[in-house]
DNA sequence: GCAAGCAATATTGTCAACAACTTTGTACCA
DNA sequence: TGGTACAAAGTTGTTGACAATATTGCTTGC
């Protein structure tokens, strides 16, 4: 792979290389626990030390990266008490999510939504993971997109950040599909429906039987 | 007021900074759209531009401060719009911690909650106002604590920081007092009754009622 | 063989100078 | 009078050098 700055001949911004350091992280490029020193990533992606360190600095205050005093930057591993705690509070966001959505949805988007439940029901018939994911992913997205609030849309994607890795693990687990389906199919109607409060209710109960599967990989 | 370099002879370090820059935003001090040019802070508080600059890139990130490419930073002003969203995440985290406090709380904390709802029911006879918000906000944050959730908890915390000034003004507002009184007895009853449900309940009921408030006074 | 102290190395923290960009003010021309 | 081009000032963005701190490995004495 050839860095950004040997194709563009010039060196990375901090807000660049925020992002990059960011997708490296989120995308498993870095994983838990390396340390991250300061000359060895100025020279990987050539950029000056003074803009990694100031990067670096940005992706703790976001909780991706954990700092100390003197001892440098790692990147921050999550535990899995941690990982239940972030779904607990995504469920309690995208809940409220799915509670405005439904107030406010309009009857293209709810068509929309509607054809995606055709597409999750189809995925699972088919055991399709890899399309049944992506239906996931969109679902959440559309509810949060169609919800209209920034504040909690951003705080959600924050927290997403941070626990990718457990999420990831997840949508592998055998049957999870045939438990999830039905949960997804609830918040779905529940939104197309204009039902606040059953939308909250689906959503928060969908998120915590995440957080419940994420608690019991514990042992 | 003499600033801390002054006093210890030695500048301000980064973390130092942020703390000093998040309570005078926090504080009032620095008000919402005042330009932050580094320089001037740089003098003003004995610290090194660099130093700043980190600082006001932190304080970006937590949504303190607005930042534009060559053109400097200033003091993020939330508008009525963002404060009634941020009131109504607040709303579904702390429902979420009153959730389980309820089912976490021990016997001497129910004890030391119902004795701030007599301390509370006290102030509100009395008249006393400024009695009453101290309980108000000691009441919030004993039931963050008791949840014991930690990312609820930053998340929350963070919000505070960007949306005080709306707080301040309503607990000014006449008759506030006798609309909340009723809502936070509520919630320390649920709490103390490890009614998780009814716990949840109230909270939101209690900060949807804060952001309608803070909504009506936009017209 | 082992622990304590010390030197060498690695790494982070801070700073001041320089470069780049944006805005403001002014002169000139239609 | 209005607008455009250009110069000057103000401010931010970036970098490399230096200082402070932590870690590692070695030596020495027991």
């Amino acid at each position: 792979m050839e860095t950004l700055e040997g194709i563009t001949g010039r060196s990375l911004t901090v807000a660049e290389l925020v992002d990059v350091l960011r997708s490296a992280i989120v995308g498993g490029d870095l994983v838990p626990n390396q340390r991250l020193v300061e000359a060895d990533l100025a020279s990987e992606y050539g950029a000056s030390r003074g803009n990694i360190r100031a990067a670096l600095a940005e992706l703790t205050v976001e909780g991706l990266v954990e700092r100390v005093q003197n001892r440098g930057a790692r990147v921050r591993a999550v535990s899995v008490e941690e990982a239940v705690e972030i779904t607990e509070v995504r469920a309690a966001l995208e809940a409220l999510c799915a509670r405005k959505a439904a107030e406010r949805i309009t009857e293209g988007e709810a068509a929309e939504l509607q054809e995606l439940a055709g597409r999750m029901k189809d995925a699972v018939e088919r055991g399709d993971r890899d399309s049944y994911s992506e239906c996931n992913q969109i679902l959440h997205a559309r509810v949060i997109d169609i919800s209209a609030q920034q504040t909690a849309a951003a705080t959600i994607h924050r927290l997403r950040g941070q626990a990718v890795r457990f999420q990831f693990r997840l949508a592998r687990q055998p049957g999870r599909p045939a438990v999830s389906l039905p949960q997804h199919l609830a918040i779905i109607d529940a939104v197309c429906a204009h039902n606040p409060d059953a939308a909250a209710d689906a959503m928060r109960v969908h998120l915590e039987s995440v957080a419940d599967v994420i608690r019991s990989t514990h042992t």
